[in-house]
DNA sequence: GTAGCGACTTAGTAGCTCATGA
DNA sequence: TCATGAGCTACTAAGTCGCTAC
């Protein structure tokens, strides 16, 4: 890795979301003579030449790699499969419907069981023993895996660690009783499924293991049951009212919904920002009959004050309620969640990631963004397109309504979509991160890192030796990517604007966002950079750079005014265009994930030591992750209660370094009384007393490490970094070389979306 | 080449849940 | 049993990037 990525404690201390008025002046966004002179040029021999022997030998390796994938993937078999699976739904669908009402989905024939290895995903690895019986017990069996599969994934998603087997199998057993219920017939199938369930891990989907379509579809079979739409407005009581100028006045049910956006959030800053209330009024003023569009003309003379106390007594008497209710509240909600929140895919019962249609409300945009406040317009089925495929049940919409649309698109992975009114940018209903379809696509991503591994040496050295080309748009692409790679820094599109907040990322970074010291702190060559990022999170860093970058900073900010664009003969199109060329799906993000996750690896290897306990390695685990999270910006507002948490954690602290006081005198006491009496006794009782201490030792020591922890934590956030840049079979081996349980550096949604690095890496894995 | 769109990933946080300790 | 707070999840905004039409 070059130049190396530095911790960056300073940004860290400044870093926040910044919400000043960041105003500039009308930018100077005109590009005119940029690239004007892009005919003309023509890329030097020489690097023409480094480029295509390059190329040859990414070929090599990319053709290397399909095979590798072809491998598994098998497209001949695959043909022969579908024919057959062709055979088997015209059988299925012959088959009676009972099952579509026991297991919730319509079509329970096209749910692959999960031992059955004879279809068009066909699992080489390992022909699972199956243990079948007549086809009728096997149907039965099949309902049954399904369900198991569904509560666990559904239901019991919380209760349940997917490696405790024994722990829960009275509650296996009650929802095993439930599905008894619910299958009709056949008493001793049921008892004999019941014992197997019982006794059986679940069997986990492998779809790692199994082919990729190559077709650029995503999938062969489809069927959900559409969104949840949020509920209807239901009005206010009575009781509650709206003032105006001091006085009681009624609005109209849509304009009082709107009001209500407004009073739900009036404890939150953004209720005092003038952007916010301007849009919110002139939406609200949209909502509003002729009559009260007169009446009411000033935000300023409006009272939600009681509305606002409405809703607060609501969500306090909604903590309130007894554990009856909030347990009916709870099964209902996982009624709608075993209802909408699963599709079949292929076969396969997959979770869905977001199954309900967000709720009308007021847009809460980040940083100064010009259309916070506007009214999120409520989302009907007519709005809604939904994508299934044609031999599914196709989702009804509710009574009295229709779809916008039905369609049938399988190189798409949505279920459905709609276009919002703030931007005018579609929302999709998507797959949960355990699916199939995200799983393969992260771990695509991760392959695609580990590619960049392989030829990141050569691509440095030529951009490095593109700092001196002729050319200034060689020189600008060449600057700008080594601030990719060595700040890790997001390619940064250009952006509408007024249309969202004022962030850039590094090719629209400004000369206003710069700035260069020839020596600074005793360090020569100083760029500071200073700008919001993503969602309008600052970053702050101070980096000392080759001299040829200063030199070729300097050559940029020439004649150019603060708002001027840095690199004004580049883009993110310009510049992964290049990429392109120099490896096959290089793009700018893949810097990011590569730098995160070989960072990481090394990190890794610098701090655990072998003789730490596994507390101690976890804290190094954590070190290391954040090293990644400060390389990529990733911040997080101080919890509003940490240093509250931190004085308890302290006071904990303080109370067993006491304790162990306490322990060791004890320990000196027995130890001399043992001394002097010479008896079996005594001896027992130093020996207790040596255990306690070594006990309080070890409390003392976890406490210590866990405050550690957490005031490095403070405003740094490792989840994203976790979840999205770090190759997870990195922690994996990690996690197996050294004997930590695997829960201890994942919870059970990033164990479930990460399945498929738990089962393939070994500790030998490098990435 | 570029603007616009569509599909997807990446991102921080509000609010809920559940474990823990008094 | 209850209060508290840490951790988790759901939510949705804000990015990236490829494709298409002009």
């Amino acid at each position: 890795m070059s130049g190396g990525h530095a911790y960056r404690d300073d940004q860290m201390e400044s870093g926040s979301r910044i919400t000043e008025s960041n105003k500039r002046k009308e930018r100077h966004r005109d590009k005119v003579h940029k690239h004007k002179d892009h005919k003309k040029d023509k890329e030097r021999e020489k690097s023409k030449h480094i480029n295509s022997h390059h190329r040859d030998s990414e070929k090599k390796h990319r053709d290397k790699e399909k095979e590798s994938w072809k491998h598994i993937d098998g497209s001949v078999e695959r043909h022969k499969d579908r024919e057959k699976r062709k055979e088997e739904k015209s059988k299925w669908f012959g088959a009676d419907c009972k099952q579509e009402r026991e297991n919730g989905f319509p079509s329970p024939p096209h749910i692959k069981h999960e031992f059955d290895n004879n279809d068009f995903y066909h699992t080489p690895k390992h022909g699972k023993p199956v243990k079948r019986g007549n086809s009728d017990e096997e149907s039965e069996y099949k309902i049954k895996r399904i369900k198991v599969e569904s509560v666990k994934k559904g239901i019991k998603r919380k209760q349940k660690e997917e490696y405790d087997e024994g722990e829960d199998a009275e509650e296996e057993e009650e929802e095993d009783q439930k599905h008894k219920k619910k299958c009709k017939d056949k008493k001793t199938g049921d008892i004999a499924g019941k014992k197997k369930v019982k006794k059986e891990p679940e069997e986990k989907w492998k779809w790692w293991e199994e082919e990729r379509y190559t077709d650029g579809s995503k999938w062969r079979f489809l069927e959900h049951k559409g969104p949840v739409f949020a509920p209807a407005y239901e009005p206010l009581p009575e009781h509650v009212h709206f003032y105006y100028e001091g006085k009681m006045s009624n609005l109209s049910p849509p304009a009082e919904e709107v009001a209500t956006f407004f009073s739900k959030m009036l404890d939150h800053e953004y209720t005092t920002k003038d952007i916010f209330r301007k849009n919110f009024f002139k939406d609200w003023r949209k909502e509003m009959t002729s009559e009260e569009k007169s009446k009411i003309t000033d935000l300023k003379k409006c009272d939600f004050s009681e509305m606002s106390q409405y809703f607060k007594a609501q969500s306090e008497a909604r903590k309130q309620m007894t554990k009856e209710e909030k347990l009916k509240i709870k099964e209902e909600n996982e009624r709608i969640l075993e209802e909408y929140g699963f599709c079949v895919m292929d076969n396969h019962k997959e979770r869905i990631g977001n199954f309900r249609i967000e709720p009308p409300g007021l847009f809460r945009g980040r940083g100064d963004h010009p259309k916070m406040g506007m009214l999120k317009r409520r989302i009907r089925p007519e709005d809604v397109i939904i994508n299934c495929s044609k031999d599914s049940k196709h989702p009804k919409p509710p009574p009295g309504t229709r779809w916008k649309e039905v369609r049938h698109d399988n190189k798409v992975t949505w279920l459905a979509s709609w276009t919002e009114n703030i931007q005018g940018s579609i929302k999709y209903i998507m797959l949960n991160p355990s699916s199939r379809i995200k799983g393969e696509k992260d771990w695509q991503k991760y392959e695609t890192a580990r590619r960049l591994k392989k030829c990141v040496d050569h691509i440095r050295a030529q951009y490095r030796d593109d700092w001196k080309s002729k050319e200034m748009r060689i020189r600008q692409r060449a600057v700008a990517l080594y601030f990719i790679d060595k700040l890790a820094l997001r390619a940064g599109n250009e952006k509408e604007e007024g249309e969202t907040a004022d962030t850039v990322g590094c090719c629209s970074l400004r000369v206003e966002h710069i700035k260069l010291y020839p020596e600074l702190d005793g360090q020569d060559f100083v760029v500071e950079f200073d700008f919001l990022g993503k969602d309008s999170i600052r970053y702050y860093n101070k980096i000392p750079v080759e001299k040829r970058v200063f030199k070729n900073l300097q050559l940029f900010l020439e004649n150019k005014q603060a708002e001027d664009d840095l690199f004004d003969r580049l883009n993110t199109s310009i510049l992964n265009k290049h990429l392109q060329e120099l490896m096959d799906g290089l793009t700018a993000k893949v810097f990011r994930t590569y730098n995160a996750s070989i960072t990481l690896q090394q990190q890794l290897k610098v701090l655990t030591s072998p003789d730490e306990n596994v507390p101690a390695k976890v804290l190094s685990y954590n070190r290391a992750n954040r090293a990644v999270a400060i390389l990529c910006n990733h911040q997080r507002a101080p919890p509003k209660t940490f240093e509250k948490s931190m004085q308890s954690l302290q006071s904990k602290i303080d109370a067993k370094k006491q304790q162990l006081f306490a322990a060791k005198k004890e320990l000196k006491v027995a130890k001399s009384e043992s001394k002097s009496l010479h008896d079996e006794k005594s001896r027992k009782v130093v020996e207790t007393k040596r255990k306690a201490v070594q006990r309080i030792e070890e409390q003392l020591m976890k406490l210590e490490v866990q405050a550690t922890d957490r005031e490095e934590n403070k405003q740094i956030a490792l989840g994203t970094s976790k979840l999205n840049y770090l190759d997870p079979r990195i922690s994996v081996a990690w996690c197996k070389k050294w004997s930590i349980p695997v829960e201890k550096i994942y919870n059970k949604t990033q164990r479930e979306k990460f399945a498929w690095a738990i089962d393939m890496a070994d500790e030998d894995f490098e990435f």
